[in-house]
Order: structure tokens, then sequence, then C-alpha cells
DNA sequence: TTGGTATATCGGGAAAAGTCGATATATATT
DNA sequence: AATATATATCGACTTTTCCCGATATACCAA
């Protein structure tokens, strides 16, 4: 993954902000419906209401952090949940420490 | 200084290819004339030469990295020094870290 | 299989970023 | 004061990003 492409990805306030919320589902995605969310992440409609911003852009917007695997995806029936990516984001820690 | 400026000041290949060179002034500006460019940083010029752009368009980038607080800028004479700004790196590690 | 819901993709218009050449400004030299 | 050099700013054009509505696709339920 290029690095110019995760800086991209972070270089827009509702990615910003979707990002942080998913570090607290529970305390940032009350009405989730699924029960195991806290494993599985948050569905994108939920994202998409608490941004406020159409559900194409949203749906770009988290395929965008996927790319830069800043998010993971996983389908589960008609859902599609989206959750942080640790690794990826431990990943950023050390290219920002070592490479920038 | 707002997250998004930062990461937009990164979401381009020859500003982060000057951060880095900026990282080793003397290997990567030898033909660096300013006998204390190890203390002031690297003049306009030589970084343009090196980075292939046009002037305008390195001096454009220059005080975006600059806005940024990536690095800062010493004018002295005719020429404008530029280094990282290690402390504003610093940063930016902090914000990753724990804001993200 | 028909219809309903969730998400993804497509096409487009507006705004921002990339990049240039030309010009302006600041400084140095004569 | 006149000229030369380094950098900054301006105006313009092209490419990319933002964000939307419309449509397509995937899945589910009756």
């Amino acid at each position: 993954m290029d690095q110019v492409e995760i800086f991209k990805a972070l270089s827009n306030k509702t990615r910003l902000q979707i990002l942080n919320w998913l570090k607290e589902p529970a305390v940032n995605f009350p009405e989730q419906l699924n029960p195991d969310f806290e494993n599985t992440g948050v569905c994108v409609g939920q994202i998409q209401m608490k941004a406020g911003l159409s559900q194409s852009t949203i749906s770009e917007y988290l395929s965008i952090l996927q790319r830069a695997n800043l998010v993971t995806a996983t389908r589960v029936g008609q859902w599609t949940y989206y959750k942080r990516s640790e690794e990826g984001i431990k990943m950023l820690n050390k290219i920002i420490s070592t490479e920038l």
C-alpha cells in the first residue's frame, strides 16, 4: 500500500470521524441492532446516519478506508460491518515514526 | 492546526520525498553552498533542482509543509532555508497514536 | 418468484489540489 | 540607482476529490 494513499484516506474530516467513532462502537452507535457488533463492527447504514452524508458517499468513504487498511469489512447477510483495523493503524504508526 | 491539513500536506509524493531528503541534508544535497546548512536547512533552489518541478511549485509545497508544522523556514539574505521540524513531526506521532 | 432492504457502483457537477509560466518582492552587488 | 539572484505570489489550466442521485447487485422473507 502506497503511503500517499494512506494519507489521502486520512485527509477528510468525515473519514477521520468514522475512524474515531469506531474506537467505541457501543458509545457512538447505541442503536446498533447486531448483538455481536463489538466483534464484527458497525454496519454502513448506522455510520451513514451518524455522518449525515449520502449512502453512496459513506459507502465510498468506507472502501477508501478499507483500501488504506485502516478498517476491515465483514459481510453478514445483507449487512456489511466495518471495524477499525488496529493492525493497519499500528503499521501507520510505524511508517510515520520510521519512514517519515 | 487542523489534522486534515496535516494529512493533506502528506498526501503528495514529492512532499513526502522532501521531508525525507531533509532528514540527511549532507547526503541528499551535496552541492549545498551554505556552510551552516546542517543547522539552518536547505534552500529552496536546491530542493527544487532535486525534485525536478518548477520553482513556483516547490515554493508552494514548502509553504504547505510549513503550515502543517512539518518544516520550519529561516530567511538568510536572499535565501530561505527549510529544515524538518522534528517537534512538529513528534506532535504528528502523538496525534496518530492518541487521536486517530 | 416477487418484493423489500442493505450496500455497491456509476455518472456527473462543483470544489480543491497539482502544476506551470509570468510577474512581484526582497535582498545583494556594483 | 541599476542590475542580478532567490523566493513568493498570481492567474490559468488540468486532474483529482467531494458528494450527490440514480441504478445495479446481493441477500432475505413471504
